[in-house]
DNA sequence: CTATGGCACGGATT
DNA sequence: AATCCGTGCCATAG
């Protein structure tokens, strides 16, 4: 890469490499972002990352204020006007926003289990291809109530028209999704999927892949002499690993508790669901503004060093050149980082703002915007706000965890129409009728449209899903 | 004949 | 300039 002259870095030298390396930073979500850093931190003497303070009355993290912006915010505030601010964290747990009380009172508590396909799609969707998305969906909501997807992957392969390796490809990827295992083939493979990510850990009784592997079957019958037999090992590890199995594993992802509560963290959904910022109520009250948090991924305050300022002037010639760099290098950062920091704050100010119903009441009352839109607000490029907002995701009050992107979505509120109409249907309504239904409500669309929307949804056309109904009646019978 | 998926086009969005 | 998305037309399955 190369590094351009800059005489003077004061505060508003907009110099090409200045605006190219904002706009680089601004595209990073916080994972990337620390990366970088770290990178920077060790290769560049000129930077150093200070000790930082505590709110003294929170302990929240801070960067430049006194008190964090929670506690020093008075009671005037109003609704309309979000607190946003920057919070400076080395790690972070998913869930574990600081609203506390989990009690909150949020749509459905009743229908926990009918949540569990848009539970598990919301955390994976960063992952997804957009095309993958339809056959997700179909996966997830081919589920049993185990959490477990009897129908055989090569059916939804037909179905998609894709090749069987796809669907296995998104299979895996629900697989390590929240309740683990979940969207699995069978008992077998939820647990394999388990004792892969457990093994990353904790230490796991040798074999135990194996035994499940090759003689699951029999432990589920009890039969630990014929797997000792098969393993050749003697019957009291096979009891061990038998114990481990039922103290560690579940072979119904479905009835662990998912959502709210989790024990161990994997480093892979760490991974991947580190939010880059995290939205929530204050005091979890309807009324009250939401708090939003964006997450800078290191502790502490970044800065130029200031004793390498001064060494500088002592330099001895030979260096001299290489901590000229250094020092410009490091101040470019600096500079570019509080650009990215400044530029998403304002992005979520607005962002939040229009949005706060879509926040608290979910899906259906997403409000279409356009980056386009946001960016004339904004009175900056669109492409500042395509990058800021690509790749990053975000935590709801829910505990949900979505891609920023998703605030943009065209048809998201008509798309959940859509499933409540399905919800509702006594019989199952041909796309035509739908588009009626939809009419009727408000929304405009072509036939042809709800067919795709449907295909998003992952939920099947009319003469199938009269076939499901039908055999759901006599499964619930039997 | 009806319901639905595929392909492709054009305008909007990024 | 590249990509995404809604739609119309046509083929096909039931």
């Amino acid at each position: 890469m190369l590094i351009r002259q800059i005489q003077s870095v004061d505060v508003r030298p907009t110099t090409t490499a200045h605006l190219a390396q904002t706009m680089a930073l601004l595209e990073l979500s916080a994972l990337e972002l620390h990366e970088k850093i770290e990178a920077e931190l060790s290769s560049n003497p000129a930077l150093e990352l200070i000790e930082g303070r505590f709110c003294p009355t929170c302990q929240r993290p801070l960067i430049d204020t006194i008190l964090c912006p929670i506690c020093s915010h008075p009671k005037n505030s109003s609704k309309e006007e979000p607190i946003v601010f920057i919070s400076p964290r080395e790690e972070f747990t998913p869930y574990a926003s600081f609203d506390e009380d989990q009690g909150l009172s949020f749509e459905e508590t009743s229908a926990e289990f009918e949540d569990l396909p848009i539970y598990v799609l919301r955390q994976i969707a960063p992952e997804l291809e957009e095309t993958d998305r339809p056959i997700a969906a179909h996966i997830l909501t081919s589920l049993d109530k185990d959490g477990l997807l009897r129908t055989p992957l090569i059916e939804i392969a037909l179905y998609h028209h894709v090749p069987l390796s796809r669907v296995e490809k998104v299979q895996k990827i629900i697989q390590y999704a929240d309740p683990l295992g979940v969207g699995s083939s069978d008992p077998k493979q939820a647990l394999l999927v388990q004792l892969d990510v457990l093994s990353q850990t904790h230490s796991i009784p040798p074999l135990a892949q194996r035994a499940i592997e090759e003689g699951w079957e029999l432990l589920l019958h009890n039969l630990h002499a014929e797997i000792a037999k098969k393993l050749a090992i003697p019957v009291a590890k096979v009891k061990e690993i038998a114990t481990f199995i039922g103290k560690n594993l579940n072979p119904y992802p479905a009835r662990a508790n998912w959502g709210e509560v989790h024990q161990p963290t994997t480093p892979y959904r760490e991974a991947y669901y580190t939010p880059d910022v995290i939205i929530s109520l204050l005091n979890g009250d309807e009324n009250a503004p939401l708090v939003v948090e964006i997450i800078f991924p290191m502790s502490g305050k970044l800065r130029v060093n200031p004793l390498f300022r001064e060494g500088l002037r002592e330099a001895p010639p030979a260096k001299l050149e290489q901590w000229q760099r250094d020092l410009e290098r490091a101040t470019l950062l600096v500079k570019c980082i509080q650009q990215r920091n400044h530029a998403i704050v304002r992005l979520m100010q607005i962002l939040v703002k229009q949005q706060r119903d879509f926040i608290l009441k979910g899906d259906a009352y997403l409000n279409p915007l356009t980056r386009a839109s946001l960016a004339q607000e904004l009175e900056v490029h669109e492409s500042t706000i395509s990058r800021a907002v690509s790749g990053k995701t975000a935590q709801l009050p829910s505990g949900k965890i979505i891609p920023l992107s998703k605030f943009f979505d065209r048809s998201l509120h008509i798309r959940t129409e859509l499933q409540a109409i399905i919800a509702n249907e006594s019989q199952p309504l041909t796309d035509l009728e739908i588009v009626e239904l939809l009419k009727a409500r408000g929304f405009r669309v072509a036939r042809r449209t709800v067919a795709k929307y449907r295909a998003m949804e992952g939920i099947l056309p009319a003469h199938i899903r009269s076939k499901i109904k039908y055999q759901k009646m006599t499964a619930a019978i039997s």
